[in-house]
DNA sequence: TAGGCGTGGGT
DNA sequence: TACCCAAGCCT
């Protein structure tokens, strides 16, 4: 039998908080919890992250963009890039899209990046360059949620909202011994009302980061360390035996697999790349030409190698004449929702032909391949083939 | 509204 | 190896 909601917050609902003297009659239980991160965070939390320390909305929005689904590790060496090339928001929304979207090449989920220029043009176009202090204002910009928009507005100006995030989720479904999957809107819903009752009076940027910290330092998915958690003589999982189980897990699904052909197509010490449309994987960045190839999966193999050549001869024909062709080995690549098992084909032309005026195809220099929007995949079977410390040398 | 959307690290 | 997960948002 499942439990559609397996979970009352009795010592947490906002009626019961106060009785008509006044009296906090939960404080134990709730601005506790709230003081209990807020001391902790300042002890023990972290301080000198390259976004911390600063009141600057444009920096902080820009870490927590970087940060969604990102771990900090990951984050740390683009943010300081991007924050080198673009310091401001005027300097982001005056940008070229191809730029923007090379510092935000192998960084994944690239949709990000097209709504964080999308939205520097407006906070510079309709704010004067200012971004707005209120959540449900932040929360209309295009990449801002509520939980986004919930973090700037606290880190920046102390405003008192409630985040949502992973790490939050986490402690909160141990804490609280919620027990149900959070990705659920009934689940998700109980969080953020939860979230909201136990937000402090004050310290908001203490206690924002405190959440953040708690989560990914000490209430972490695998071996958390509870003895160290301030909040563990609290926490309904650790003394029912549960951290393990909680938060429960997604349900998993077989992801299915796809087969494509991508066409390294070369010409001097170039390279022919083509620009993604924006719906779909690896949106808004250059990539190589592909097909899928459907006949690799399916066919029973004995037109297999006939049907490739003659998709791949009609795929170059725009592009010129083929003087050598290599099938590479075969490699895979794992999204979170499809696997892509990826078959490059290495071809020099020996004649190249004029493009037309509209394409979206683009011939890139060898040398500019580290700099390119590539996907992450791509970027390292190129630079592999054609950036490396012997073929510099020899092309010097 | 459930599914689409990346990548790298940990186990 | 294969799987899970990480400072979510958008449609």
């Amino acid at each position: 039998m499942k439990r559609v909601l397996a979970v009352n917050f009795p010592e947490v609902s906002v009626s019961s908080s106060r009785e008509n003297d006044g009296i906090l009659r939960n404080e134990t239980v709730n601005s506790g919890l709230a003081n209990e991160v807020i001391a902790w965070q300042r002890q023990h939390g972290r301080h000198a992250l390259p976004w911390q320390n600063t009141r600057d909305a444009y920096r902080i929005w820009i870490s927590e963009i970087m940060l969604q689904q990102t771990q900090v590790a990951a984050v740390i060496p683009y943010y300081e890039r991007f924050m080198r090339r673009f310091p401001t928001v005027q300097s982001l929304a005056e940008a070229s899209s191809e730029e923007v979207m090379s510092h935000w090449s192998g960084l994944g989920y690239y949709s990000r990046a097209r709504n964080l220029h999308r939205c520097a043009q407006i906070v510079t176009a309709e704010y004067g360059g200012v971004f707005p202090r209120e959540p449900e204002v932040l929360g209309e910009l295009p990449g801002i949620g509520r939980s986004t928009a919930a973090a700037i507005s606290a880190f920046a100006y102390g405003t008192r909202a409630a985040i949502l995030d992973g790490n939050v989720k986490r402690v909160f479904c141990r804490v609280f011994g919620v027990d149900g999957y959070p990705g659920e809107r009934k689940i998700e819903q109980a969080l953020w009302e939860l979230a909201v009752s136990l937000l402090p009076q004050e310290n908001m940027t203490a206690y924002t980061q405190g959440l953040m910290d708690l989560g990914a330092t000490i209430c972490t998915r695998n071996k958390p360390a509870c003895t160290s958690c301030p909040l563990n003589e609290r926490c309904i999982a650790l003394q029912s035996g549960r951290i393990n189980e909680l938060p429960v897990r997604k349900p998993k699904k077989a992801i299915p697999e796809k087969h494509a052909v991508m066409l390294i197509i070369t010409h001097g010490d170039q390279v022919l790349l083509e620009q993604r449309p924006n719906a779909g994987i690896w949106g808004g960045l250059l990539s190589l030409p592909q097909f899928d190839d459907t006949r690799i999966a399916m066919s029973g193999g004995k037109t297999e190698s006939a049907s490739l050549d003659t998709a791949i001869s009609q795929a170059i024909m725009p592009f010129g004449t083929m003087a050598s062709c290599e099938s590479l080995p075969r490699f895979s690549h794992t999204f979170t929702h499809f696997k892509l098992h990826i078959s490059p084909v290495r071809i020099g032309l020996a004649r190249r032909l004029e493009m037309a005026g509209q394409s979206s195809h683009i011939w890139y220099g060898f040398e500019q391949l580290a700099q390119a929007p590539l996907p992450a995949p791509v970027k390292k079977l190129l630079t592999g083939l054609f950036n490396s410390q012997d073929l510099l040398i020899g092309l010097n």
